[in-house]
RNA sequence: GGGAGAUUUCCCGAGAGGCCAAAGGGGGCAGACUGUAAAUCUGUUGUCACUGACUUCGGUGGUUCGAAUCCACCAUCUCCCA
């Protein structure tokens, strides 16, 4: 049974057609978001409530605390899990969010057999990094791992550290690790629908005014009280509409700076999340122009998965 | 009514006679992306017949071989004394 994917940037309604889809098909929901799988962040991640999820059941939602790291690889794992089980259960999954990056660890086009991040390493390179600039760190590379430096813009610090750090810890370069990742098959087959509107400025509309409406739901005291704890991992901390807002409480922008940020923050990522997925080939685009109808959605939607035998 | 200052490319903002299509930042657009990915990084951003040409720096006119930069007047705005 392949896997039914459905992505697209922020606010192009991936949730709604996820659990109409899953109604039809009797299936089960397996979130791909890098934020809602935090407990406590729901108005800013838009993370679909009790009655949004009409009574089917969700995965990957609310699984870690935002004092925990999360990443790719543990997305990867978990997920996969989840996955399993619902495959063994004879339920079609549903995959839904728009992190491109835990999507490709999930089907498997990511190998995540290299070492674990290691913060020793790290800072080792990072103070390197400062104290002989970028380009040095860089050459360092270039030494063990050609290929991968090739790939690497000398300002980009971090991908040269964990090249670097995955030669070090493994003896094997990144670039071969993911060569070798590329020549196997997919863990899962999928069928991957993709959201947006047509017209950018569509786009962005939806998105201040969703975040207009996170306002109005209260994510101002939600992220009050994330502020609080004191405690969030780096990961949860670059989460867009609370960081802005951490802002706010630091007294360094006014309350509704932060909102405007937030909104600015939320359109450049849907940039980048368009980014990511347009250069896909195996990514069925369900464009939409401002006066759809969910239905017309819908519709498009089951004629993808119709050519794939999937009849919802 | 009198005095001081401002007006720059989408925005902010540098510029102070030639090296200025005009620094820098923001935004826009485009791209990259393998253990922080809602993150991180890169390119581009007046027009065109694009290694060159053309039109820009509130408006008009002037000085000069040459002006965003100097002068005059006009317009708008800010501030100060009334």
């Amino acid at each position: 049974m392949k896997l039914i994917c459905v992505t697209g940037p922020t606010a192009s309604g991936k949730t709604a057609l996820s659990i109409a889809l899953a109604k039809r098909l009797g299936g089960e929901i397996v979130s791909c978001d890098s934020m809602q799988l935090y407990r406590g962040m729901d108005i800013g991640t838009a993370k679909p409530d009790e009655s949004e999820r009409e009574g089917i059941p969700h995965h990957m939602l609310d699984v870690a605390n935002p004092s925990e790291t999360y990443s790719a690889a543990r997305y990867s794992e978990e997920a996969s899990r989840c996955v399993d089980d619902i495959v063994s259960r004879g339920k079609t999954t549903i995959v839904v969010g728009g992190t491109g990056l835990y999507l490709d660890a999930l089907l498997g086009n990511i190998s995540f057999e290299t070492e674990p991040t290691d913060e020793e390493t790290r800072m080792f390179y990072q103070s390197f990094a400062e104290k002989y600039g970028g380009g040095a760190l860089h050459s360092l590379l270039l030494a063990v791992d050609p290929e991968s430096a090739g790939k690497i813009h000398l300002n980009d610090i971090k991908r040269t550290i964990r090249a670097l750090e995955v030669y070090k810890k493994t003896g094997k370069t990144m670039s071969r690790y993911i060569s070798e990742a590329k020549r196997r098959p997919p863990r899962y087959e999928s069928v991957i629908l993709a959201l947006c509107p047509e017209d950018r400025q569509a786009l962005y509309d939806r998105i201040d005014a969703r975040v207009d409406v996170m306002r109005s739901m209260g994510l101002e005291q939600e992220a009050r009280e994330l502020y609080m704890r004191e405690d969030l991992s780096p990961t949860a901390l670059q989460a867009i509409g609370y960081k802005e807002l951490f802002s706010h409480f630091r007294g360094e922008i006014s309350l509704g700076q932060a909102f405007e940020d937030i909104k600015l923050a939320s359109r450049r990522y849907a940039k980048r999340q368009l980014t990511w997925f347009r250069c896909r080939e195996n990514i069925n685009w369900i464009l939409y122009g401002k006066d759809v109808n969910f239905s017309l959605i819908l519709e498009k939607a089951g004629e993808y998965l119709a050519s794939c035998d999937i009849i919802i």
